[in-house]
DNA sequence: GTCCATGTTCTTTA
DNA sequence: CTAAAGAACATGGA
């Protein structure tokens, strides 16, 4: 459910609620949700050793919530002290602020966090699930940065980012979603942006001119913040913490439009797969060799 | 029963 | 060696 506009969107609407509360009790009914970094979850896929999953409990019990911020499709909480605790919400995880009552029979909730702050009311903080496609990483003082993330779109300039397609050889399909180039983008936002750009997604990176870059990072950028402001995209899951559906997905140009008209053109849109995914562009105007 | 899904990583193939 | 393709993870909806 979460590309970048609805990870910020989650965090947005989590920040007032948790930054400046405590971790009074930690309730983690699967433990092999979390790990150390993402990669050591990988290898509990696949039964080879790794080491055991921290225990979350004793690392966070006790600790304050200084800031809640996103990086890449992460939702990132300081404790303080350098310490860091991440969610990723996969395709279907889900954060939201149920009520006491309600916390007990949550279907495919898989962590509970009891905050507690001075002359406020106590809170609960729910990450649930059902595809488990999500995790928790805990990162103690000291970790290295996200060095496995490229850069935020909306800090980039198109001088770095005309650098970062053109060393990458490959469609621009496939460099777009790669969160070692650019941080953030998913399925919808890069079909949405290469529509905007004009740009066709197998067109390779390396033919890319400057223009079409700058062109490229402008759409990525609007695209993105009016998916913010429309609290993101809701296809299927996604829901805001407090249980709303986003609306960008009414602007949608191409994402999930087989068939239907191009809002430029009316030329009917295209559903292609490459790189394993849906990807979906209008024939006319994102041609083939652009220009 | 079938196919599909907003993500990521590992393995296999060419 | 590299890039592309395939598979895997797990669940539910159409």
């Amino acid at each position: 459910m979460p590309e970048l506009p609805e990870v910020q969107s989650v965090v947005d609407a989590l920040a007032p609620e948790v930054v400046g509360r405590t971790i009074a009790s930690v309730d983690l009914r699967r433990h092999d949700i979390v790990s150390l970094h993402a990669i050591t979850r990988l290898a509990a896929r696949k039964k080879s050793p790794r080491p055991a999953p921290p225990d979350l409990a004793p690392l966070l019990t006790g600790r304050t919530i200084t800031r809640l911020y996103r990086r890449a499709k992460r939702i990132v909480f300081a404790l303080g002290d350098d310490a860091h605790l991440y969610i990723h919400l996969g395709m279907t995880g889900h954060l939201s602020l149920p009520s006491a009552d309600l916390t007990h029979h949550l279907p495919h909730t898989h962590l509970l966090l009891q905050l507690h702050a001075p002359a406020r009311p106590p809170a609960t903080l729910a990450f649930s699930d059902p595809r488990r496609f999500g995790h928790v990483v805990y990162l103690p003082p000291g970790s290295p940065p996200d060095t496995d993330l490229g850069p935020e779109p909306f800090t980039l300039s198109s001088a770095r980012f005309h650098r970062l397609l053109t060393a990458a050889r490959r469609p621009l399909k496939s460099a777009l979603l790669d969160q070692t180039l650019l941080a953030g983008l998913g399925n919808i936002y890069v079909d949405e942006s290469l529509h905007a750009a004009g740009l066709h997604p197998l067109a390779h990176t390396a033919a890319v001119t400057p223009a079409q870059s700058q062109a490229l990072l402008r759409a990525i950028k609007r695209i993105l913040r009016r998916a913010i402001a429309a609290r993101g995209s809701t296809l299927r899951d996604y829901r805001t913490p407090g249980g709303d559906a986003g609306s960008f997905q009414l602007s949608h140009r191409v994402y999930d439009r087989v068939g239907d008209p191009c809002r430029t053109c009316r030329t009917p849109i295209v559903r292609i797969v490459h790189a394993q995914r849906s990807t979906h562009f209008c024939p006319r105007c994102q041609p083939p060799c652009p220009r």
